[in-house]
DNA sequence: CTAGGGTTAG
């Protein structure tokens, strides 16, 4: 039996004085010592809410075994209180596997008969939906939501706005509205967790709708619902993903207005909108107006990824020589400078960083390197790395392994890649159309027949092209060889327009990434017709002679309109940037900053 | 007093 405190004054006094040691425990000794302590004064018993305090952080501390300690000793509890059993909740919702955190609440990692299972507050379930999010689960955040309103607890504006989140973030936009929209008492919270799933989830233009009714009028609401750095954060999100250079600037100028300019984090988003919405120059800007010191991993990161994304892979290996020594790179920070090296075909210095890493190389970090050694010619060494990987290559990496070899014409491993794209159950056209150009460039026209028969039989899927660009704060958007657009006839005679000049420089469709099962003169339509090609020749329509065009697209530029883009640049006179999934093309007197790579 | 919303990613 651990003897019983002497008085209630001093063992307040013992507790006061164990309670002022838990912030300064580290170790996991330190943990130990202090589960000793509890147990021979009593307290673990005498003082629940110390021992909840314990396990609290003992369950959120970093070490391996800290977790599964603590669970140990909540299982271990004669009678664990509410507070026990959300330390553990809590512990085990950021842990890597957040789903456990629903066995506990379900009360399966709790002994089985005795003792009585603890009561669930809000903080409970608080901590689960963190844990359903964290899964994307959301039909366990619909069973919580369920629990929620069973226990009475519904009213609550914390934990009402936790939810909203968790369904955001789990891809349920409208249960997270429907949440929203029934909270009788709202804060900028609640609004900013609204504007953050609408931004990173599929609805960024609502999402901007959303800011600007907050923003231009944000003094007629009341005080705690107005708008916060957090609220810039998230609508520079939007703009970011949309690439709406008129809607960031507008957010700037709001978060000068309300003195949120000098947030780190608002700069750290400042600098990946400024960059998306094809900025560099304005990215960095706010780069170097943050003080050394002030600046986190996170600034590195969005700057690093800003010049890869822009061509400047030297620059993006400069910036990460040049952190500071307090800031460790992440996987984050290598996925950037190896994007770098690669836009920019620095081949063995991407080499370099790769077996330099400090961080196990994950699945993004071997798609970088094998694209870069692919496109580089050094297949095999590609393919090495694939087979060496300690785990199984997924779809995205044979993909680029597949547009490698028919980079160079390597029939052998387009075969092997396209086999693995069948295994793995990829059916998107462009991996027939690949294989089918590596054959056909090798007059293999059988074979050419037989991937379009597969293609016929297996009802392939087709990614849909499209284009936009932003002409006075007006978002344009354009699918491949479409005629929506009010102007499409002034369009089409510009395109005509185009290629008549073009052709006098020698301009010829370069149809070979065209599927060879339609006619050429059909060939020469589909490409002349690309989404990308619409949007030029209409920003070439409804801009000032000289003005930069700027174009977002959805999928990789192709081949044709890589060259059709450059020549407009030289004829017209015009600076074009095209965003495409992958990086910036910056187009300027018959150049392209990718120097043709890419 | 222990709870909610945020930036970087092939």
């Amino acid at each position: 039996m651990p003897p019983a405190p002497p008085s209630t004054a001093a063992a307040a006094a013992a507790a006061q004085q164990l309670e002022s040691l838990l912030p300064r425990l580290t170790t996991l000794s330190h943990y130990k010592q202090f589960h000793a302590r509890l147990l021979t004064s009593g307290h673990l018993c005498s003082h629940p809410p110390l021992r909840a305090r314990f396990l609290d952080r003992l369950a959120l501390s970093p070490h391996d075994t800290a977790l599964p300690y603590a669970l140990l000793l909540l299982r271990s509890l004669p009678a664990p209180a509410t507070n026990d059993l959300n330390a553990a909740l809590r512990g085990l919702a950021a842990s890597p596997q957040p789903a456990r955190s629903l066995l506990l609440l379900a009360g399966r990692l709790l002994p089985a008969p005795a003792p009585p299972r603890p009561r669930l507050d809000a903080l409970s379930l608080s901590f689960a939906l963190k844990a359903t999010a964290r899964c994307s689960d959301a039909l366990a955040t619909l069973q919580l939501h369920a629990i929620l309103v069973r226990l009475g607890v519904a009213a609550d504006v914390r934990l009402m706005t936790t939810l909203l989140d968790s369904y955001a973030k789990c891809g349920d936009l409208p249960s997270a509205r429907k949440v929203f929209d029934e909270m009788p008492v709202r804060d900028v919270a609640t609004w900013n967790a609204l504007l953050a799933g609408l931004a990173q989830g599929t609805e960024p233009n609502l999402a901007l709708v959303l800011f600007h009714r907050l923003a231009g009028s944000f003094r007629e609401f009341l005080p705690r619902e107005e708008p916060n750095e957090v609220t810039i954060v998230a609508a520079l999100s939007a703009c970011a993903q949309l690439g709406a250079l008129q809607d960031g600037l507008g957010v700037h100028e709001f978060a000068r207005k309300i003195g949120a300019e000098d947030n780190v984090r608002v700069c750290n988003a400042l600098i990946d909108m400024y960059s998306k919405c094809g900025s560099l120059g304005r990215a960095l800007e706010v780069f170097h107006s943050i003080k050394l010191e002030d600046r986190t991993l996170v600034s590195y990161n969005a700057t690093i990824q800003a010049l890869s994304t822009h061509g400047h892979g030297a620059d993006a290996l400069k910036l990460f020589d040049e952190m500071p020594a307090w800031i460790e790179p992440d996987e984050v920070t290598y996925l950037a400078v190896l994007g770098g090296c690669n836009h920019a075909g620095l081949v063995d210095d991407g080499r370099r960083v790769f077996d330099s890493m400090r961080v196990p190389p994950n699945m993004k970090h071997y798609g970088t390197i094998v694209d870069l050694l692919g496109r580089a010619g050094r297949l095999d060494e590609a393919h090495d790395m694939i087979v060496h990987m300690p785990f199984p290559a997924d779809i995205v990496l044979w993909q680029t392994m597949l547009g490698a070899a028919k980079m160079h014409g390597n029939v052998e491993l387009a075969e092997l890649a396209a086999t693995k794209l069948a295994e793995l159950g990829s059916n998107v056209d462009g991996d027939y159309v690949l294989l089918s150009n590596v054959y056909a460039s090798k007059a293999r026209w059988a074979d050419v027949g037989r991937v379009r028969d597969t293609m016929r039989s297996n009802d392939v899927r087709k990614v849909p092209g499209f284009s936009y660009t932003e002409i006075d704060g007006v978002m344009h958007k354009f699918i491949n060889g479409d005629k929506e657009h009010l102007r499409w006839r002034e369009i089409y005679r510009t395109l005509d327009d185009i290629v008549s000049r073009i052709s006098e420089l020698g301009y010829e469709p370069e149809t070979s990434n065209v599927l060879h099962d339609i006619g050429e003169e059909e060939k020469q339509y589909a490409l002349c017709y690309h989404s990308e090609k619409l949007a030029i020749a209409f920003g070439l329509i409804s801009t000032p002679p000289g003005e930069t065009i700027r174009v977002i697209k959805n999928l990789r530029i192709c081949g044709d309109c890589h060259v059709v883009a450059k020549l407009i640049s030289k004829v017209y006179g015009r600076v074009i940037i095209i965003r495409d999934r992958a990086r910036f093309h910056r187009f300027e007197d018959g150049q392209c900053s990718c120097r043709d790579y890419w």
